[in-house]
RNA sequence: GGGGACGUAGUGUAGCCUGGUUUAACACGCCUUCCUGUCACGAAGGAGAUCAUGGGUUCAAAUCCCACCGUCCCCGCCA
């Protein structure tokens, strides 16, 4: 017999049916026993009678046996449920699978705790990742965030660019500020990718327009709530621009089509979170890093503009302006201090001080990072001699710019904070199915090589 | 790298400030029994914690002090 799904069963009242899937809950009142089988189209309620009958014994144990979470095969004869007992809070609620025979595939053991309603702190939440993943709200921020790179991956697509698989091996650090991971690599060292920076770059002399969806390595010694040590960057990257300034609309465009591609597919999965999503039709306002600091000043009395950055404080209260006079859940801070920029920043030719460059906040936190780099080949060497760096490790690199490359520029965004901001998630390791941190690699490091650690001191 | 907080059954919490009426409480889960219309079913009963670990103060420590391990949060930095 074919496998039916849960969602299958309304149209098919009077049909035997083959079914497979998890043992959600189960309800037993003596001698009839209901227990919903889930699967991945959604739930369904199976009921059970138990019998006097010599021959159902074998069943009748079967159906005691039955665990939450275990995983079974039934079959049974789908039946509209007697009225009054429909069931509106599921899509199935007005039918059931009165089972006639249920064969146990995949035993499990008692769970350590109660999935369905998961109040555990996140340190257990992750011990059982494979486990906890399987709650409802847990597999909707998943199914979220495929949705927010799919979107991602369809509008750039739609606007001619062209896709990518970006290294993960690299041989010098790309990014100014952070730290990176050292990699042996056979008799020389090598490190993990901070970012696809310099391919998105060479490429854009390839093919002009490109992107890649990534995963990023950073080696913070940090543990806070919004970084990770690996994790998912949506790069963008574009040549033959006009301006910088098509960087940040291309940037709004693809940030708004995500809004409204989870909103349009994915509302079953939004609705458990219910995030508040400002109106898309308001232009993201965009001001610069300087006036930002005086609307700070002017608002709240902190009197950040000596700063050579933006604290996170400040990002909050400019979110919090942001909506309160435009009504939008995104800002652009604009022109970042050349010196705080990473050497490839293009600076603005009317204020050399300050560069080209953006970052999208999203409810208090930088979302997206983005500019025009320098596409001179002598300003990147000179830059790259400034930023204390040799130019010859970067001899490959600057092949791109040696042979010809456009005004051109991009930008980045964290899939894991932009879902985390979305769902009001409170921390980042929420919106990541399997998070890196320093204490952390699936199995917390202290218990997996405890030993190791100690030697290390 | 700097700072702050927390560790009590499988899970989530109360008790700690003000040490002794605590046989360490409650909820979920687990076990047993009952239940033919539940849907996070319900009812009755039961098991389960040397209060993270080590030391100290005290007649007496989950409670006060120190150390250590673990966990979380904030800052720096960043997406």
């Amino acid at each position: 017999m074919e496998r039916t799904l849960s969602k299958e069963i309304p149209g098919l009242v009077g049909q035997k049916v083959k079914m497979c899937g998890w043992v959600d809950t189960i309800r037993a009142h003596g001698k009839i026993v209901f227990f919903d089988l889930r699967d991945r189209s959604g739930i369904a309620q199976a009921i059970f009678m138990l019998s006097k009958q010599e021959q159902d014994a074998e069943m009748n144990e079967m159906a005691k046996k039955l665990t939450p979470e275990c995983a079974i095969e039934i079959e049974g004869l789908i039946k509209e449920r007697p009225q009054g007992m429909e069931n509106k809070k599921i899509e199935t609620g007005g039918v059931e699978v009165q089972v006639e025979k249920i064969k146990l595939v995949g035993k499990a053991e008692i769970l350590p705790f109660d999935i369905k309603d998961l109040n555990s702190g996140l340190p257990i939440v992750l011990d059982h990742r494979p486990l906890t993943l399987r709650n409802e709200k847990v597999k909707a921020v998943f199914k979220l965030q495929e949705e927010m790179i799919a979107s991602f991956r369809r509008a750039l697509s739609s606007l001619d660019f062209t896709e990518f698989q970006s290294p993960s091996i690299i041989p010098q650090a790309s990014e100014g500020g952070s730290e990176v991971f050292h990699i042996d690599y056979f008799d020389y060292s090598a490190y993990l990718a901070q970012s696809p920076q310099f391919y998105k770059q060479i490429l854009v002399g390839v093919f002009e327009r490109v992107f890649t969806v990534n995963q990023a390595y950073r080696a913070e010694p940090s543990m806070t709530t919004r970084h990770l040590c690996e994790y998912t960057s949506l790069d963008a990257e574009m040549g033959c621009i006009n301006s910088w300034e098509e960087l940040m609309d291309t940037a709004e465009l693809v940030t708004k089509n995500i809004l409204t591609d989870m909103q349009k597919n994915r509302a079953k999965e939004l609705a458990i979170f219910n995030p508040q999503i400002s109106d898309l039709n308001v232009k993201f306002p965009r001001i610069k890093m300087r006036e930002a600091q005086k609307i700070v000043l002017e608002r709240t009395g902190r009197d950040n503009t000596k700063e050579p950055d933006l604290q996170p404080d400040d990002e909050k209260e400019l979110c919090k302006y942001a909506k309160e006079k435009y009504g939008s859940d995104f800002i652009f801070i604009t022109h970042y201090p050349t010196k705080k920029r990473p050497f490839y920043t293009f600076a603005d030719p009317n204020d050399p001080e300050y560069t080209l460059s953006f970052d999208l906040l999203y409810n208090g936190l930088e979302l997206i990072s983005g500019g025009q780099r320098i596409n001179d080949y002598q300003t990147l060497v000179e830059n790259i001699k400034k930023w204390g760096n040799n130019p010859e490790n970067f001899e490959f690199y600057l092949q791109a710019f040696k042979y010809g490359m456009p005004m051109e520029g991009g930008f980045a965004f964290g899939a894991e904070r932009m879902i985390k901001q979305l769902l009001g998630l409170e921390n980042i390791r929420e919106a990541t199915l399997f998070p890196r941190d320093m204490e952390r690699i699936d199995q917390r490091l202290s218990i997996l090589q405890g030993e190791k650690k100690k030697d290390k001191n």
